[in-house]
DNA sequence: GGCGCGAATTTTTTT
DNA sequence: AATTCGCGCC
């Protein structure tokens, strides 16, 4: 069952086994980390008689902590109790079970991204900031940054005009919350680490739950995070695992100096670099590294394999974006007639805009399909109502709650009655909730007071239902509240859909009781929040897999399409006056995002772009993405369509061969390329608007231009302006 | 207090 | 281009 020796190489051995003090796994791509861990701590119960209880293990996703679960499991031949989650679930259990000591009701809601920023909203209302001065988003930004930084409201510098203020809203915010008794995601790290660090006692009671902690995905860890990894590992019996060149989420505050600089941060820990890939064929992992090893200050490393070199690495340049979804839906058509089933395929893109097209063209050749991310299931308004009714019962001071549903469906309470409701709460410091007790004494017309206290009343009628479990609670909810009633007579199109997701809401419920350890309320709610779109994501079933490269983290597919492969979608480029020079790390991201998208594949690689694309309405044409030129000619196939779509040039420093120059310019900051194609409307300072009719590349690139007032003429590139 | 029209904003990535 | 938002009017 455990033959360590057998089922592992030499390295991965040699970090299985390593017991005591701290440990770095550097492990590229494909490189059986998982397989790492759950060897790892298969060994420790079974060969250094550890208590599993005794073992924790970080993972990024939950889906990822399942599997892990189970993997340990079947290691092991029985069901160990190990800890294995997000850093985010392994804090709200612990704030749960520790929290009261520190301040922190146990039954404290969490709020999400959405949550948050109404929050934000209300404070900034109460303060009198204008919105437009004060963006909401900028300040909940602000705020989390803060607390991933262990910055309290009181130790928060207010160093200038507008910091004063964030100031400001941070402390109310802080307060409101606090009656609200809710987290945010950044406070449930924030305050488990600012309890540990305040009360000793608590940290020694806590730390000594464990005596090997695990973290998963090191590379993509906060400072707040490792600061926590610290605190719950004074034994130093640590262990991290990642790699460098998969950080993707420095934006949300990850810092890859944590795995850069382990070794100071754990003196004397040990490192072994995993580099052996055991998934991709030679010719995948050529491209890769082709795209990484541009980077500086990695960890130096390549990745080998004996897998086959298998097929080139194969290329669609489309004219649009449609045509690139139609390339991409033949050849998945295609390659499951060549024995890739659909559930093996998988279509990334860096920017959730781009799945709509791939959507519209899947459904259109009748191609079954799954989009994961975006929208998200649980974020859909009718979901969210019925799930805010539900966390008034599990906590009635839940502010953003009560405010969403204490008039939806519409029961008459206006907006009046609401402010003046909020208004005599925060006089008092109670939740708008207990604040309708004193509804009369605040100006509240005498219809207003009685539709409160009715919707005071059906919400405690539910009291008695509780014990009865989330799903029963859900039906009388939609029954009291005639939420689906209403709906259904609304009789629209939009209607029904919300109707099927309130429907799939329950349904997912009741699956959530049949499974779940312990199917209550409270961890019903717990599980909807901190559940992401990859973990809810069902891989069953033979559906094509459509989803961003960030989601990809930890996945693999026999099949990769990383499409939009062009300047200033792949790599993102934020706005026009950005200049990528100016943000060199920005650029970096970008690159190991890539790295991270081809990595993926096991079998098959598709890097395809559009020509020309469609943004906010207008549609514009990009140069083919840096990356393209990153992979090694040799082992690239164009199967782009021909005659190819367009032809791109290089306005400084041109190249020989019109194919050449497609996939092999460089992209120093002195040249630019430029994406020329026949019928294209150009500019010149002299003829005006003209079309392209031909290009002729070369040394000195030329273009023949049929201009309305002048005829055509042949014109340098240099002279021509495009857009 | 609800509805409707124009303006504004969106599209980087998410636990 | 499409959706969301805010304001003003009924």
């Amino acid at each position: 069952m455990l033959d360590l020796n057998n089922d592992l190489n030499d390295r991965q051995v040699e970090a299985a086994t390593h017991v005591e003090g701290p440990l770095l796994v550097i492990a590229g791509a494909g490189s059986g980390k998982t397989r790492v861990i759950t060897y790892r701590i298969a060994n420790l119960v079974k060969n250094h008689s550890v208590d599993p209880r005794r073992i924790m293990a970080v993972t990024f996703t939950n889906k990822a902590a399942k599997e892990m679960a189970h993997r340990v499991e079947q290691l092991l031949g029985y069901g160990a109790n190990c800890w294995v989650s997000t850093f985010h679930s392994s804090c709200a259990r612990l704030l749960r079970r520790y929290g009261d000591a520190v301040g922190v009701d146990p039954r404290f809601t969490i709020y999400d991204d959405q949550d948050q920023k109404a929050m934000v909203s209300r404070v900034l209302k109460e303060l009198s900031f204008s919105e437009k001065q004060f963006a909401p988003k900028a300040i909940q930004n602000e705020i989390n940054r803060a607390k991933r930084e262990m910055v309290g409201p009181s130790d928060y510098p207010g160093s200038d005009y507008y910091r004063e203020r964030v100031k400001q809203v941070y402390e109310l915010y802080d307060r409101r919350m606090n009656d609200a008794k809710a987290l945010d995601f950044g406070d449930l790290l924030y305050r488990t680490v600012r309890a540990m660090r305040d009360n000793e006692d608590l940290a020694a009671e806590i730390s000594g739950l464990f005596d090997h902690v695990h973290v998963d995905e090191f590379q993509d860890t906060n400072h707040v995070q490792l600061e926590l990894v610290r605190l719950l590992s004074p034994h130093r019996n640590i262990c991290v695992v990642g790699d460098d060149d998969q950080s993707i989420y420095s934006w949300r505050g990850a810092d890859v100096s944590n795995i850069l600089d382990f070794e100071k941060i754990f003196e004397g820990a040990a490192v072994v670099t995993l580099d052996r890939n055991y998934r991709s064929t030679g010719n995948i992992l050529k491209a890769a590294h082709g795209v990484v090893s541009k980077l500086d200050g990695r960890r130096p490393k390549e990745l080998w394999t004996s897998n086959d070199e298998g097929e080139n690495i194969f290329l669609f340049a489309a004219s649009d974006e449609r045509e690139e979804g139609r390339l991409v839906a033949r050849a998945v058509r295609d390659l499951r007639n060549d024995g890739f089933p659909l559930s093996h395929q998988v279509v990334f893109y860096r920017t959730n805009a781009q799945s709509r097209v791939f959507e519209e063209v899947f459904r259109a050749l009748n191609i079954p399909h799954r989009v994961v991310g975006g929208m998200r299931f649980y974020e859909r308004a009718e979901v969210k109502d019925l799930i805010a009714y539900m966390r008034l019962n599990q906590n009635r001071a839940d502010h953003t709650a009560f405010i969403r549903v204490i008039n939806t469906p519409s029961r008459g309470i206006g907006k009046t009655t609401v402010n003046k409701l909020v208004a005599v709460a925060a006089a008092r410091n109670i939740s708008a909730w207990d604040a309708i007790e004193y509804a009369g004494e605040a100006g509240i017309a005498a219809a207003g007071v009685r539709k409160l206290l009715a919707f005071r009343d059906m919400v405690e009628s539910w009291q008695d239902d509780l014990p009865r479990g989330p799903a029963h609670l859900a039906g009388r909810i939609i029954e009291d509240t005639e939420y689906v009633d209403r709906l259904e007579v609304e009789n629209t199109a939009e209607a029904d859909a919300k109707i099927e997701n309130i429907k799939e809401l329950v349904g997912s419920i009741e699956d959530f009781e049949a499974d779940a350890e312990e199917p209550t309320l409270d961890s019903y709610l717990e599980l909807v929040v901190l559940q992401s779109d990859v973990d809810a994501a069902k891989f069953d079933g033979d559906e094509v897999t459509l989803m961003t490269v960030h989601s990809a983290k930890g996945l693999e597919f026999d099949v990769v399409y990383v499409t939009g492969m062009e300047e200033g979608l792949f790599p993102f480029r934020k706005s026009e006056d950005a200049i990528y020079g100016g943000a060199p790390e920005a650029m970096d991201e970008e690159r190991r995002l890539g790295y991270v998208a081809m990595t993926r594949a096991k079998q098959r690689l598709f890097l395809t772009r559009a020509q020309n694309r469609k943004l906010f309405g207008s549609s514009r044409s990009n140069p083919p993405s840096r990356f393209l030129s990153d992979v090694p000619y040799e082992i690239v196939k164009d199967l782009s369509p021909d005659p190819p779509p367009a032809v791109s040039l290089l306005r400084r420093q041109p190249k020989k061969d019109p194919q050449e120059v497609w996939v092999d310019h460089s992209f120093d900051q002195s040249c630019e390329s430029i994406s020329v194609q026949p019928g294209q409307s150009v500019r010149h300072p002299k003829f005006g608007q003209g079309r392209v009719i031909t290009v002729h590349p070369g040394d000195t690139p030329k273009v023949e231009v049929e201009f309305p007032a002048f005829g055509r003429k042949r014109i340098l590139l240099s002279y021509l302006e495009f857009g």
